[in-house]
DNA sequence: ATTTTTGGCAGATAAATATTCTGTGCAGGA
DNA sequence: TCCTGCACAGAATATTTATCTGCCAAAAAT
């Protein structure tokens, strides 16, 4: 898909800093200025870099705690898959959600202050939406590794 | 931690879109270029912002067979904690490392072409890695969410 | 109550960067 | 051989970031 080794290179160093400058970027892979431009401007068209983001450190928003919420739904229908889907996806506190196979139907990475938000979290908000049947939480004692890089 | 409002908003607009410039911020918050030149300096030397990165599309990366892959260790003494943790760090198609409660010692987001790769991925790299008693997979049939933004 | 200090801000300016423009060389196709 | 289309470099321009100066209001000190 992304065949050519500059490119590659190219979104390597913008996936580990997007604000490194194009005469960086320049420097680092033998190119000039205008060369970087308008590579990146054909990335960004192509789609193959979506955005770019600011990261936030989560302990200095209280938002260290981390927990893994599986989620079996009561009847697995096209009604209720959908209702669900768009019911979590609108939570904050839920950053990723994906339906997954195996024993259980979702998994949903939350991140809340701390075990007590937790709770109330589950308890006002997930509880709450219609169509779960069970769910099982699996709390993160220490995140190891964390990154958005895609190594290409 | 953070209790200013404006800094609040600040870092939402910034986790949702990094590039916006400090005058397209100003314009959305009611102030001069100067004050959110200042305001997003002082939240990078808190640490608050931690980086910024560009976000690729892994389906334009042939990255975009998504697993979960939980492993429990033989025994847990700090020797192979810190082993195990040090070599699976290193693997770039596992972005996200996670000691975790429960039945697993570790959750583990790997990120890969396909279900070949998968399969490639755990034969010579994954279960080639010492202090691993057992794994389980379960695979994303679809992702439903999956955001950076840590609402504030 | 008055003075001093501090922090956040606006506006002007300077410096750096991004973006556009122009032209060149080269590879592939008619 | 002659086009044609890229990818690129370098120059020119536009935009943005970063710095500097001074103002004002709130808090602290006298």
């Amino acid at each position: 898909m992304i065949s050519d080794p500059t490119d590659k290179k190219l979104l390597a160093l913008l996936q580990e800093n997007s604000k490194k400058t194009n005469k960086e970027l320049a420097g680092k892979l033998g190119l000039s200025v205008t060369a970087v431009y308008e590579r990146i401007r054909k990335l960004e068209r192509a789609g193959v870099i979506s955005k770019y983001v600011a990261l936030v450190r989560p302990e200095k928003v209280e938002r260290s705690f981390t927990a893994f919420c599986h989620i079996k739904l009561v009847q697995h229908t096209k009604g209720n898959v959908t209702g669900f889907e768009s019911q979590v996806t609108k939570l904050p506190e839920v950053l990723e959600v994906f339906h997954v196979s195996g024993e259980y139907d979702y998994i949903l990475k939350v991140m809340v202050k701390d075990m007590e938000a937790y709770r109330e979290f589950m308890l006002n908000k997930l509880t709450t939406l219609q169509h779960i049947g069970s769910t099982q939480s699996t709390f993160v004692i220490s995140p190891v590794k964390n990154t958005t890089e895609l190594s290409v």
